[in-house]
RNA sequence: GCGCUUGUAGCUCAAUUGGACAGAGCAUCUGACUACGGAUCAGAAGGUUCGGGGUUCGAAUCCCUGCAAGCGCGCCA
């Protein structure tokens, strides 16, 4: 709101000195330095060249014509460095943001309208359906589904989905694996080694035994009886679903959306597309096989979509599902995005390309490809492996520290950098786990809230309190910290980046614990006036640490 | 070999996408209210932003190059 006020301010002012800049090319930033004031611009600089003059002069010129501008809470302007004109406002700027806050709270408070009449599909996670979900995948839950609040709270019509892989190769391979714990029989080498098969699979057997008529048949016949292996599979199906959703649903994580690749093939969504792509000449017949030329857009090399045996591969169903998932129901999807870890990333291009063939502008998909989480015990890095079937579960990692301390630990970082993630020095180090720093600050509000009510002084912070005492460094880094996160949330959305709210929600609570620290509230000694004041950045920040920690995923205490 | 991603304090990571003196958390050391919740606060120490060139008012960020790490390069998924 300042930030339209000061560029279109600024905007005049250059054209009363005749420098034309276009208004969206003037850049505005928050220093990082007070000294260097509330707002500084860099146009004396972008634009000295163009308008002949050296930065520092027309830095100065602008500074001046700036200063006699009509621009609330203006204090002062100054040049500074190369020729930066630094703005300085006076704490009424700041009072102003708390409270617009107050007033528009958590509900609508750094709510934007970007993406209003736009729909967006994410998927994410989308882990075979052949087993627990791995801690890894944990990553692609929290940062998925986070992603997801972003993408509401920017306007944005958004359906989270995961793509159940639920035929071919693995699932045959797995229902394969059960089947045999379930008879006692050796289990296939490149089948599925893990612990939890002989677990499930005794599930299976005390079905199928409660299941048969005698209780007693012996379990081939009774597993034959329902389908054999491929019972197993579907059985299987069913219960890896189930924990992969409950594990999910622990970390906060859900989707609105859940599609089999079965039903899918079964719809004949995947003949429609490979008709669409052949009536459109993108496809051709070699060596007994059909391919796709996805060369001819970015791909390194054309691909197959129908064995030679007839059989279609994983890609021409995963273009069925990209192509339908733009048609869900009955409205258009403007953005299909993709989440996918970087062990996929050459997976990128063809789809990419074959959505292009059919007619989706390249906009319309967009891949984020994220790095994946190494996962280590005691120090020592654990290969997830299906042959031995060592795996950590998320379950087991939600369990060790609980889904707060999780979840925060997988959106801390960036999504390009590689994390790590030692379990066992992770559940030691439990307490000092950020997200409780973040948790305590918003725990301490809801206490005074209470100490406030128990004491009879303003119930709640009430409308139209003179904000003005709030003038002091605390006060006014604690203010400040607020009237950043619109922005932030508005650049986690753009660079697909939810780990900035998480550095934003620490530096908030980190003000506020350094505001509560020197800025008694409910004191005696504390006049009235201070106190009201206090109670209502009290209740701003509380509101911020809510939005923060919501689009994180994150409970936000009223006590610890 | 080619492609994608990454390289920042002892460790784990940020850095308003080209801005001013590169910041936090752990870990180390030193301090702080008779507690509105000490799961807090303040201070100290810690840096050739992997190396080398270049672009410009200005580079951790962009370009070139070298080094290192992860991943990918199937008629597997």
């Amino acid at each position: 709101m300042m930030e339209a006020e000061l560029t279109r301010a600024i905007s005049g002012a250059l054209e009363r000195l005749g420098v034309h800049v276009d208004p969206s090319r003037i850049g505005l930033e928050r220093p990082s330095r007070a000294d260097h004031g509330d707002w500084s611009s860099n146009v004396a600089l972008v634009n000295a060249k163009a308008a002949g003059q050296a930065p520092r002069d027309l830095a100065q010129r602008l500074a001046d014509e700036l200063a006699t501008a009509d621009l609330p809470h203006l204090e002062r302007t100054e040049v500074a460095g190369p020729g930066f004109v630094n703005v300085h406002l006076s704490p009424s700027w700041l009072h102003e943001v708390l409270e617009a806050v107050l007033d528009q709270g958590t509900e609508r408070y750094a709510r934007h309208d970007l993406g209003a009449g736009q729909t967006v599909s994410l998927e994410f996670v989308s882990a075979n359906p052949t087993g627990p979900l791995h801690a890894g995948g944990g990553r692609w839950g929290a940062f998925g589904d986070s992603l997801a609040r972003l993408f509401r709270r920017c306007g944005y019509d958004t359906v989270t989905e995961y793509y159940v892989n639920d035929r071919g190769t693995q699932m045959e391979l797995f229902g394969r694996s059960l089947a045999a714990r379930l008879l006692g029989e050796p289990v296939p080498d490149d089948g599925y080694h893990g612990q939890y098969v002989a677990e499930w699979a005794n599930e299976l057997a005390a079905e199928l035994r409660s299941g048969s008529a005698s209780g007693e048949d012996d379990l081939g016949t009774a597993l034959d009886a329902l389908g054999g292996e491929a019972y197993a599979a579907s059985w299987g199906r069913g219960r890896a679903l189930r924990d992969v959703s409950e594990a999910l649903e622990a970390m906060n994580v859900g989707f609105d959306h859940w599609q089999s690749e079965n039903e899918l093939v079964a719809s004949g969504a995947m003949d429609g597309a490979i008709g669409q792509l052949s009536d459109a000449g993108w496809t051709y017949a070699q060596d007994g096989a059909e391919w796709l030329a996805t060369s001819k857009f970015d791909d390194t090399k054309d691909r197959v979509l129908r064995r030679s045996d007839g059989e279609p591969t994983y890609f021409l169903p995963d273009i069925a599902y990209h192509h339908q998932k733009f048609c869900r129901g009955d409205r258009a999807i403007d953005l299909v995005i993709d989440v996918l870890g970087a062990d996929h990333h050459g997976y990128v291009p063809r789809i990419a390309a074959a959505m292009q063939m059919l007619g989706h502008p390249p906009e319309s998909y967009e891949a984020i490809v994220g790095q994946n989480v190494t996962l280590m015990r005691d120090g020592k890095v654990i290969e997830l492996s299906k042959r031995t079937g060592t795996m950590v579960e998320v379950r087991e990692l939600i369990d060790a520290v609980g889904p707060d301390v999780a979840r925060f630990a997988f959106l801390l970082q960036s999504i390009d950098s590689r994390q790590t993630i030692d379990i066992d020095l992770l559940s030691a180090q439990a307490a000092e786990n950020p997200v409780f720093y973040v948790q305590y600050a918003h725990a301490r509000i809801a206490s005074v809230a209470r100490r406030a009510e128990a004491d009879g002084v303003a119930p709640r912070p009430p409308a139209g309190t003179d904000l003005s005492p709030l003038t002091g460094d605390r006060e006014l880094a604690l203010l400040r910290a607020l009237e950043v996160l619109p922005s932030v949330v508005a650049i986690a959305l753009r660079e697909r980046a939810p780990h900035k709210v998480t550095t934003w929600v620490r530096d908030l609570a980190a003000a506020f614990h350094g505001f509560y620290h020197d800025c008694p509230i409910l004191h005696s000694d504390v006049s009235p006036e201070v106190r009201d004041a206090r109670l209502c950045l009290t209740e701003g920040t509380r509101i911020g640490l809510a939005i923060g920690l919501d689009l994180l995923g994150v409970d936000a205490p009223e006590a610890m």
